[in-house]
DNA sequence: TCTGGGGTCCTAGGACCC
DNA sequence: TCTGGGGTCCTAGGACCC
């Protein structure tokens, strides 16, 4: 009988995983302050070098567009490490960003390129190890437990081969945590970042852990790290020393005994191969505010647009709903949600839009609006509509929400 | 001139059922 | 007369993540 393997979990992150793509495309960029994002369109209006008759690595770079000379709204998704050196990174405001380093070169979002490599590399991580996690464009986790050699030098040989596969079909680089389970191996791919490989086991927690401030951990948040330091806690060491109830008394139950066993490095999370969607949404932010009455036209048009995509997007997919909400954001940044379920499944864009448009009357609509956004959730594969069990009589219930909640207190705007 | 878009999960209260 | 819990569904808001 062997000795039972180590769990060895491995979080993969991708470097600057937009700006490198980008790169690939544009590689007189390289060394350059480059950011990504944008609220589109401007950025489109300066960028016409899709079009232009020659090769995309010969476009030189004077005739890039300058973050300076963007006037728009959005944020930067991703920089380079070189724009990086300026103090901009991801989330920040563009006007934001273009005060701090004016001359880096923006490039719009292409979502269908990065996803594209995305799909790229996850093919490559799955021809060697086969229990792997999607965590979005640019992150997996991988179980390195049974892979063979995944226990080699504590996983780092795995990750190396991985690194080097990647790289050598895409050119792209990325990072890699190996730990015993996903929270301390998202914390480990930080370590040496980029291109970088690192091993956490749990010898290492006082040592490499517990100096980490709270927020490197993930699940703690702007806000919840903000309440950690009114209460005088900065590390994760100094969260690890108190005591459950205390924890349990200031943040609830169930945070405070997630983050009780966070602070000691255990996680019992598995590596989850597959998903189902819960929802399917689109939103949109306007390039200047609107106002429900004033610019009903205009809203009603990209309302009708946005139920359009959402249901372009369920039947793409193959999924169903039955529960249709919108979300609005006012210019002050507050941001209201409105949904309703209904009896029957629906992906039909004018039913949703009916629905939707009941929801719209529901809400508040006397300030300006920034943002406006279609939902579409309790979700069903369309091959499963009709077998779906309808097991809870939804109508009287629906009728006693609705009596509660459908006064329409702006009947006439949508 | 602040602050994208697509998601997941949690909480909390009310309705309703048993 | 007053007082019960447990469970599910629905809705609104918010934290958080990539």
């Amino acid at each position: 009988m062997s000795a039972p393997l180590l769990r060895r979990i491995a979080h993969l992150d991708m470097d600057a995983f937009y700006a490198s793509v980008e790169l690939l495309r544009y590689p007189q960029l390289k060394g350059l302050p480059v950011v990504i994002g944008g609220g589109r369109r401007p950025v489109d209006d300066a960028l016409q070098l899709g079009q232009v008759e020659r090769p995309l690595h010969k476009i030189p770079v004077s005739e890039f567009p300058l973050l300076q000379d963007y006037t728009g709204r959005g944020v930067i998704t991703t920089a380079t490490y070189a724009a990086r050196q300026f103090g901009v990174g991801s989330a920040m405001g563009l006007m934001k960003a273009a005060k701090l380093c004016p001359q880096a070169i923006l490039l719009p979002v292409d979502f269908a390129e990065y996803r594209r490599y995305s799909k790229a590399f996850k093919a490559i991580i799955l021809e060697i190890a086969p229990l792997m996690e999607d965590r979005g464009v640019d992150e997996v986790y991988i179980d390195f437990t049974d892979v063979p050699g995944g226990q080699r030098e504590g996983g780092r040989v795995l990750a190396r081969l991985i690194q080097k596969s990647i790289f050598q079909h895409t050119g792209l680089t990325c990072s890699v945590g190996v730990a015993p389970n996903k929270l301390l191996a998202k914390m480990a791919s930080e370590f040496n970042k980029p291109n970088g490989i690192a091993i956490v086991t749990e010898a290492d927690l006082e040592t490499r852990i517990w100096p980490l401030a709270c927020r490197k951990i993930n699940g703690i948040g702007p806000k919840s790290d903000a309440k950690l330091q009114s209460l005088g806690i900065t590390t994760i060491g100094e969260l690890a020393k108190q005591e459950l109830d205390w924890l349990m008394d200031h943040f609830g139950q169930k945070t405070g005994a997630w983050m009780f066993d966070a602070a000691r490095g255990l996680d019992r999370r598995v590596v989850e191969t597959s998903s189902e969607p819960v929802s399917i949404s689109r939103e949109t932010t306007f390039e200047r505010d609107l106002h429900a009455v004033r610019d009903k036209a205009e809203l009603g048009a990209i309302f009708t647009q946005l139920c359009e995509q959402v249901a372009a997007d369920l039947a793409r997919k193959g999924y169903a709903g039955k529960t249709i909400g919108i979300k609005l954001r006012y210019d002050n940044f507050k941001a209201a949600t409105r949904d309703q379920t209904v009896e029957d499944y629906v992906a039909d864009a004018k039913v949703i839009r009916q629905i939707a448009g009941q929801c719209l009357k529901r809400v508040p609509l006397t300030q300006r609006l920034r943002l406006l956004g279609v939902r579409v959730a309790s979700l069903v594969k369309i091959d499963e509509v009709n077998s779906v069990p309808q097991k809870v009589p939804l109508t009287h219930i629906n009728k006693a929400h609705e009596a509660m909640n459908s006064v329409a207190i702006n009947p006439e705007l949508f």
